[in-house]
DNA sequence: CTTTGTGAAATTATTCACAGCA
DNA sequence: TGCTGTGAATAATTTCACAAAG
């Protein structure tokens, strides 16, 4: 019915969606949306998207649709972006310098407190207003900060020891964008981002579009796309 | 049976995890694997490995495994990365910088061949050995450099007339890192990644671990985790 | 009249379990 | 014996379609 509802894994990750159009919406003075205007905008249908949002508790209104800031209000506390969560990064190479300096995370309440790297040449330098730290002082800053995500930004063959490195500090999420998949002991969420896989499934969609791969694969598969799917996930 | 068959999407997704972990093993010079092995590194079933690679036709060998060799050239054949793509950015920003800078696309088969903004300022320097284009050269280097992929790194602000410029000029895909759903009139495939999207579901997965939504979803969603899903998609 | 919330039906994906091949 | 490929069974997700609410 309502709250206590076991929320399907494909629905968890299209609550993201939601919000990102709710804050749109807000922004653009719009109070309400219904579920057929909004399946319009993020490509999924209706039914979809009322039954994504029962899940969340009895937020629409009959007759009317769903009001914007109560959308807004809803989504982030279930997403857990109602607060502000404090992340660190580790490796200052492409990745972590791009993160650094992108503007738009404080506003989705995640603030980075800081940014680390094994690399002596790079330690000391700054990076978006944040002196790059050397990794002996990750534990303290984590303990000290009240962090609780760590952004696993190094080459891959460094990947599992920062990874290793956060968890012995005491944090409770990574972010991995490293290319595999990240052991760990206790429990720490993870989600990966992989660009070389997006990538990849640009490909196959093209080859597929084209009829490059007739022969390999029937292109039913493409009858009609649209299911967001962004976040490689694992958790124990 | 094998070839001809309908691919289901998450496992086109897993193709990609495969891919990796062939490569991998190809480089530290083993040369078998079998499903079994395959799934504990990947956090998958073996029954759920052999369905998939079944589908790539009959690759498997009964009481051996799989071929790692036989297994790269044929997941590279069917995600279309056994040629090279070109792609152009579009956006010199943060994530067009750290795109153009990351070195381990060519390895995979994609090609970054020219970057491209519309600010004047950025227009004329130099970013990874690349001078950034004014936007109205986009179409000839497209036509003329036989480039079939374009990135949209550009804010949301600017992201769909970016993709209406790529569409323009005859791109196939576009890899969207804007945190919007881009419309297109004639056909292009696109998949999106959003980093906020990514920290969003990091936070949901947190906040569930630690019981601070117990009241809102029923824990029993992370019982155990581990689906892979990296890219939100969009085809017609 | 419009639009939600939701059981029931349909579809899609995963797991089971085993015959058959090396 | 070891391991794949695959039907059959199960589970998860989406779509349908409609009663109830504003």
């Amino acid at each position: 019915m309502h709250a206590r509802e076991k929320v399907p894994r494909p629905t968890v990750r299209r609550l993201s969606l939601y919000l990102r159009e709710a804050s749109r919406l807000a922004d653009a003075g719009i109070h309400t949306i219904n579920s057929r205007d909004l399946g319009q905008t993020l490509g999924l249908t209706d039914a979809q998207i009322r039954k994504d949002l029962a899940y969340l508790g009895q937020l629409g209104h009959p007759g009317v649709g769903y009001q914007v800031e109560e959308l807004q209000v809803r989504l982030r506390a279930v997403l857990g972006t109602d607060r502000v969560w404090n992340a660190v990064v580790v490796g200052a190479g492409n990745i972590g310098r791009a993160l650094m300096n992108y503007g738009r995370f404080d506003t989705a309440g995640f603030h980075m407190v800081a940014v680390f790297d094994a690399q002596p040449d790079i330690i000391g330098t700054d990076l978006a207003g944040h002196t790059v730290r050397p990794m002996h002082e990750l534990a303290d800053v984590v303990a000290s900060g009240d962090v609780q995500i760590g952004v696993v930004a190094v080459p891959a063959e460094h990947a599992q020891a920062a990874a290793d490195a956060l968890i012995a500090a005491g944090i409770q999420g990574i972010l991995n964008f490293a290319p595999l998949r990240l052991e760990r002991k206790r429990h720490v969420s993870i989600v990966s981002v992989s660009l070389t896989e997006a990538l990849e499934q640009l490909a196959f969609r093209v080859s597929l579009q084209r009829g490059d791969v007739r022969d390999l694969v029937d292109p039913t598969i493409t009858e009609q796309d649209e299911a967001p799917d962004l976040a490689e996930s694992e958790n124990e």
